[in-house]
DNA sequence: ACTCAGGTATTAC
DNA sequence: GTAATACCTGAG
C-alpha cells in the first residue's frame, strides 16, 4: 500500500502521541497492528507500507484514515486562528488512525497519570508476556496485543509488568467487566459521542481524557477532545482560558466545533515540539 | 538520594 | 456541585 506525502508523514503519525506500538527501526517505522507486523518505508514521492510477519487482518485504507478530507479539514482549522494554523503547519503529516478498541482501551487506561515511554513499556510487556508472537525483525521479536481472553487469564500481580504500576488494578476490573457483562465493545460504534463517553467512564480507571482518547482513536468520534495537560497549557497560555475543569471544557465546547479531534491533535503536537 | 511526569477515584468541603 | 489529595515507578 502507498500512502501519498501530501498528507503524511510517518513521524508526524506516529510520534503525535495517539499510539503506542510504532518505532523508529534505521531509516523506517516498525509497528504491530492487529495480527500484523508493519513496516513504513520512506520512498522519494511516497511512503510504502508493507507486511513483514504475520497477518493482515485489518483495512490499511482505513487504519490510516485514508477516507478523512485533510485538505477540509487543514484548511478549514489553518483558518481559524495564529495558533492551529502554525499547529497545522507543524503536524502537516499527521493522521488520525482508526485503532482497536480493545487494545486502545487497555492502552489508554495505562496512559492515566504515566509518561509516554512507560506506556510504551507496559503495553510492550503486556503483549510479548501474554500476547502471540507474530515475527521478528532486526533481532527484535514481535507479539499481537493480547486479547481479552489472553488477559483475563493472567492474575492481578502478573498484570503489574513494567511501567503499569498502580493501574494493573483498573485493567484487572475492566477485562473482568467485559467478560461479566458480556460486553461487545463495538456497540459503542453505534453510540453518539455522548452515550459512549457515558458508557466508557462505567470502567474503573477511565475518565473524561481516558474515555475522550479511545472514543477518537477507536471509535471515529472525531468531534472528541481530549483534554491533558499538555492541552490545558495550550489553553491557559495561548487561549488565555483560566484554569478550570468547567471553563476547559466550555471553551472547548463552544470553539473547537468542526474536526475538534483533529485540532486537539494537531495543538498537542505543537505544544510538545516546542517544549522540547 | 532526589526530582519529575502524568489522570482518576476518593475524600472533604 | 467543585477542589484537594493519594496513587506508582522508571529515568535522569
Amino acid at each position: 500500500m502507498k500512502l501519498s506525502k501530501e498528507h503524511f508523514s510517518a513521524k508526524d503519525t506516529f510520534e503525535c502521541g495517539q499510539c503506542f506500538r510504532w518505532e523508529k527501526v534505521n531509516d523506517d517505522y516498525i509497528g504491530v497492528v492487529g495480527s500484523a507486523l508493519l513496516k513504513v518505508c520512506e520512498e522519494s514521492t511516497h511512503y510504502e507500507v508493507s507486511v513483514i510477519a504475520g497477518e493482515l487482518d485489518v483495512d490499511l485504507a482505513h487504519y490510516f484514515d485514508e477516507t478523512a478530507d485533510y485538505e477540509a479539514i487543514k484548511t478549514t482549522l489553518r483558518d481559524k486562528d495564529v495558533y492551529l494554523s502554525e499547529a497545522v503547519q507543524l503536524g502537516k503529516g499527521i493522521r488520525l488512525l482508526n485503532q482497536a478498541p480493545f487494545e486502545l482501551l487497555i492502552s489508554f487506561i495505562i496512559s492515566s497519570n504515566n509518561n509516554i515511554p512507560k506506556i510504551k513499556m507496559a503495553v510492550e510487556a503486556l503483549s510479548s508476556s501474554f500476547g502471540q508472537y507474530i515475527g521478528s525483525y532486526e533481532g527484535k521479536a514481535y507479539y499481537r496485543f493480547p486479547t481479552l481472553e489472553e488477559l483475563l487469564k493472567v492474575d492481578l500481580e502478573q498484570l503489574k509488568v513494567k511501567g503499569m504500576g498502580y493501574r494493573n488494578v483498573a485493567v484487572y476490573k475492566t477485562v473482568e467487566k467485559l467478560v461479566a457483562d458480556q460486553i461487545d465493545l463495538c456497540n459503542v460504534f453505534g453510540m453518539d459521542y455522548d452515550q459512549g463517553k457515558q458508557f466508557l467512564k462505567t470502567f474503573y480507571g477511565v475518565g473524561d481524557k481516558v474515555a475522550d482518547c479511545v472514543l477518537l482513536f477507536a471509535f471515529e468520534k472525531k468531534n472528541a477532545f481530549p483534554i491533558d495537560t499538555w492541552v490545558k497549557r495550550i489553553l491557559r497560555e495561548l487561549y488565555h482560558i483560566e484554569d478550570s475543569k468547567k471553563a476547559y471544557q466550555t471553551f472547548v465546547n463552544s470553539y473547537f466545533t468542526e474536526f475538534a479531534g483533529y485540532a486537539q491533535q494537531y495543538l498537542f503536537y505543537y505544544m510538545r515540539l516546542k517544549s522540547e
